[in-house]
RNA sequence: GGGCGAAUAGCUCAGCUGGUCCAGAGCGCCUGCCUUACACGCAGGAUGUCGGGGGUUCGAAUCCCUCUUCGCCCACCA
């Protein structure tokens, strides 16, 4: 019916196409009728990214539970967006001008914006391309740019509703200030560093010549810019200093020396510089006692005109090794030590940032967190792995204001108009050309907003709020948010705020924190480390289900993926392995349907009824159900390694090495049962590749859509999900097969202990069979004949005690194979020996725990009794192991 | 300075609510096989004081304490 299947799999092949006809066929996602559709948002990947593994980790997780849900026949939903991304995406155009010998300043502020535009509309998107190799089923009918029109709607009605509420403000604070990006950058832009450096204790002279007051401080040149020295209002060392002035080194300014309880009695001297514009501490401190601030650094973290003349315009590093020098010279340096401190750092660009005084826009959390913490609290929002709550937890209790203004060009302009000639300022959601007081001009302001201040309204600005849109009436509130715990605070918790500000509810109640893909010395994948793996180039050369099936598999919930860059076999190659294990499974299983598969009578999936089964035709149908309850729990409860996992056993395991083995004869032969195997065949294989399809789209696709019995133009991915089913349970089946199993096992155990030649012909006899043993023997005389190549089976062991090889089951069940001159009597001896050593010491073990009392009597009857049982077999199996020793004549 | 996480086979990791999943997988390693679905395979095999030390318990890789070593996050000690 087909045309024969190439004995490899080959993804770069069948991929693209694939992905292609879904799409044109569309994914089953509209949510028709559903009343509680699953929606996931996609975290937005800059507009200007290419695809890495820590996309590939994501994605694949979003992917995974969405097609599980859509298989599952719940309405999905999963909007896919790209993030227009402020100071990144404005940092690469303007690398692209310094190529060109020219800045922004240069070209100026409408055409640069115009510049990135164009620049964003050539590159931008790509990613959104390259996640398609994934195998990603998301909305693209959807896709949203948190820099369209439509949100910047929703950013400017965000801002004007909140300005209006005054959670935001403008103010003169200290900011974190990048001077590379020239701009100011929100607490959590500023990364903290641990970094080793040095602390200089530096003297500054009593104004009347009394004698001096030491200082400790990291950053000298900051020194230039102090306007008093602090300390704690009970130090008794500097009570009758207090009131007196200090002269700045360098500057010959003479401060006072004020007292304040924020200063550590403790650290150093316990007196402090004061430097209000270059130290949040001191700025505040300042506020307190009314010093004046005096910057002294320029955007560019040069010094400014305010210090003397031979520093300015000097870099902040320059000035430092400058100030050091001239105070050593003074001899003002009293000491410098090595000293390790949190040191800020650009997130964009890793510039040290310096603190600096500036006006700029803050948004007021206090009151948006607290209904955001309470969601937490009160249980109503999630996060898996749990150990994420409280770091939410800590982060919203202590929250601070945010900085949403950036001096940047790339972004949403913040839609505030200034009169010039009234004075008065006005937020607008519209543009504003006339002031309404007196009709003068109006300026808008020249800043942007942060670019998360987009980014936080994507669960509803992408659904068309604040229009009261149909989309937003079905798919707000979301399910899950997937993504890394590395946004938790930029993006994560904003949501939450705005979504119960602006929508009045959450706009996910899980949120499932991944993993970061690292190498194996756990080191952060990144270009600029040089450890990236590039997923294109996996997927390319071992396909997107071995990239998927590498990463699902390595994710433990919470757990990072370690993925090594300098060996992609060893990382990517058991998915290919198994995707080409499937492909064959496949391509074996579907050369034998040729024919017409008679449907099996009873109910989807497993059952089957009417039919004379094989004992491994049960127990092949019990074990697949179990597979079908291990993966439905394990991707129910986030576990997807697990549920890869067991279905991945199943297939492998149970189908491959055993299943099929035992059917070949059916097939191929004329014997009975051929019928019964194809349909069982048919329908484990259905099973597998519907369990499989979260996990590895591509590769069950394809295979599915060559067994025969579903409708044209029909796809896996609709589903249904395979359901358990408590009639295909049966626990004779999977301990008969068990003791073929083992049976085969100890068999080619023996075989291979003495080398006997794979193709020679051996006899097997069984004693002390067990009931269940007996049972099997009749129902898979053939199977357990040919798995371990045996010429005859038999149940006598008459006469074969020497010069034979015996192994024990665990129910006492002895199987022997007469080997004759290849058997050394003696190392059967030892053999048979160690085993017996082995199970006397669990057998005493047992006995004492049986004999204590304390356990019997406290443990649980069903483990009492497990417990016994074991006992019983072990003896059971050691005492036959006594007679066979016996009758070979074994010394001991 | 706080908080969190991890330490299990040579490597990368599973092991969920303490009791057979006599501690598992993949990769690597050793032995033998191109057995007509698959050498991206098949069969067999070796390797673990479950980081150290204490404790709780009838019973601990699993719970508690402590130590050691890594990693991460938060923090205005200049």
């Amino acid at each position: 019916m087909s045309e024969p299947l190439p004995p490899q799999y080959n993804p770069a092949e069948t991929e693209r196409a694939l992905y292609q006809w879904w799409q044109a066929r569309g994914w089953r996602n509209e949510p028709t009728g559903d009343p509680d559709p699953y929606v996931v948002m996609m975290p937005p990947p800059n507009v200007t990214d290419r695809l890495h593994m820590g996309h590939g980790l994501n994605l694949t997780i979003q992917d995974t539970l969405i097609r599980f849900e859509r298989m599952r026949g719940r309405a999905v939903e999963w909007i896919p967006g790209t993030d227009h991304a402020g100071i990144a995406t404005q940092n690469m155009v303007e690398r692209i001008l310094g190529k060109e010998g020219t800045t922004r300043f240069d070209v100026g502020r409408d055409a640069f914006v115009e510049r990135v535009r164009e620049y964003v509309r050539d590159t931008g998107g790509v990613i959104l391309q390259q996640i398609r190799a994934l195998g990603a089923s998301c909305d693209w009918s959807r896709t949203y740019y948190t820099f369209s029109d439509q949100l910047s709607r929703a950013v400017r009605e965000t801002f004007v509703a909140w300005y209006q509420k005054d959670l935001i403000y403008r103010g003169k604070y200290i900011i974190n200030w990048c001077p590379r990006c020239l701009t100011a950058l929100s607490n959590e832009e500023a990364e903290k560093q641990e970094t080793s450096g040095t602390i200089w204790r530096v003297r500054y002279p009593l104004e009347d010549g009394s004698g001096a007051i030491e200082v400790a401080t990291t950053r000298p040149e900051t020194i230039l810019g102090d306007t008093g020295v602090g300390v704690h209002p009970e130090d008794p060392r500097y009570a009758t200093l207090l009131g007196k002035r200090v002269l700045v080194p360098l500057t010959g300014r003479a401060v006072p020396i004020v007292a304040d309880d924020a200063v550590d009695k403790e650290f150093g001297t316990g007196a402090v510089k004061l430097t209000p514009a270059h130290d949040p501490l001191d700025f505040e401190i300042a506020a307190r006692t009314g010093l004046p601030s005096i910057d002294v650094l320029t955007p560019e973290a040069r010094m400014a005109e305010t210090v003397p003349d031979r520093f300015q315009g000097l870099d902040r590093l320059e000035a430092r090794t400058r100030v050091i020098a001239e105070l050593a010279a003074e001899g003002l340096l009293v000491k410098s030590e090595p000293h390790t401190h949190a040191v800020g750092r650009c997130y964009r660009c890793d510039t040290v940032v310096e603190p600096r005084l500036s006006d700029q826009w803050f948004v007021r959390m206090q009151r948006l967190a607290e209904p955001a913490l309470a969601a937490y609290r009160n249980g109503t929002l999630s996060f898996v792995p749990e150990r994420w709550g409280p770091v939410y937890d800590q982060w919203m209790a202590g929250i601070r204001d945010w900085c949403i203004s950036r001096q940047i060009w790339w972004g949403h302009r913040i839609p505030v108009w200034y009169c010039d000639g009234c004075g008065t300022r006005t937020a607008s959601v519209t543009d504003l050309y006339e002031c309404k007081g007196c009709h003068g001009p109006l300026r808008q302001d020249d800043d942007v907003l942060d670019t998360w201040f987009s980014s936080q309204l994507v669960p509803f600005s992408s659904l068309g709020w604040p229009d009261r849109t149909k989309d937003l009436a079905r798919f707000y509130p979301g399910h899950v948010l997937v993504t890394g715990p590395d946004i938790i605070f930029f993006w994560v918790a904003r949501m939450v705020m705005s979504g119960l500000d602006c929508m009045g509810s959450l706009p996910f109640t899980t949120v499932y924190l991944t993993g970061i893909v690292r190498d194996p010395k756990h080191q952060k994948m990144s270009k600029s480390r040089g450890n990236g793996i590039d997923p294109l180039a996996v997927i390319e050369r071992f396909g997107a289900d071995a990239l998927r099936y590498a990463v699902l598999s390595g994710a433990a919930v919470g757990t990072d993926v370690i993925l090594d860059p300098s060996d992609l076999e060893t990382s990517f190659g058991p998915g290919r392995n198994f995707a080409n294990k499937l492909w064959n499974a496949g391509r074996f299983i579907l050369s034998n349907l040729d024919g017409p598969v008679r449907p099996l009578a009873g109910k989807y999936p497993n059952v089957v009824r009417g039919e004379e089964l094989a004992l491994a035709d049960r127990w092949i149908i019990a074990r697949c159900d179990a597979a079908v309850r291990e993966t439905t729990q394990a991707y129910e409860r986030y576990r997807l390694n697990e549920a890869v996992g067991a279905a991945y056993r199943f297939l492998w395991s149970d189908l491959a090495d055993w299943y099929i083995e035992q059917v070949k004869p059916r097939l191929y032969g004329d014997q009975p049962g051929g019928d019964v195997a194809r349909a069982v065949l048919a329908r484990v294989f259905d099973v597998s590749l519907r369990l499989l399809h979260p996990a590895m789209p591509f590769i069950t696709e394809t295979l599915w859509q060559r067994l025969p019995g579903h409708a044209a133009n029909a796809s896996i991915e609709s589903g249904p999900w395979p359901v358990a089913d408590a009639r295909a349970a049966d626990a004779a089946a999977l301990a008969e097969f068990g003791i073929v199993q083992e049976i085969v096992g100890a068999v080619r155990s023996i075989r291979a202990e003495y080398a006997v030649q794979p193709g020679q012909a051996i006899r097997v006899s069984i004693t002390d069979a067990s009931k269940v043993a007996r049972r099997a023997m009749t129902a898979e005389e053939g199977t357990i004949r040919r798995l371990a190549r045996a010429s005859a089976l038999g149940t006598g062991g008459e006469g074969h005690a020497q010069g034979a090889a015996h192994a024990v089951l665990q129910d006492g069940t002895t199987v022997t194979v007469p080997l004759g001159d290849l058997i050394d009597v003696e190392r059967e001896c030892a053999r048979l020996g160690t085993e017996l050593e082995r199970l006397t010491q669990l057998i005493a073990s047992q006995q004492t725990k049986l004999a204590n009392e304390q356990f019997t009597s406290r443990a649980p009857e069903a483990i009492v009794a497990k417990e016994r049982e074991k006992l019983g077999s072990w003896r059971e199996q050691a005492e036959t192991l006594r007679r066979k020793r016996a009758q070979l004549g074994c010394a001991g």
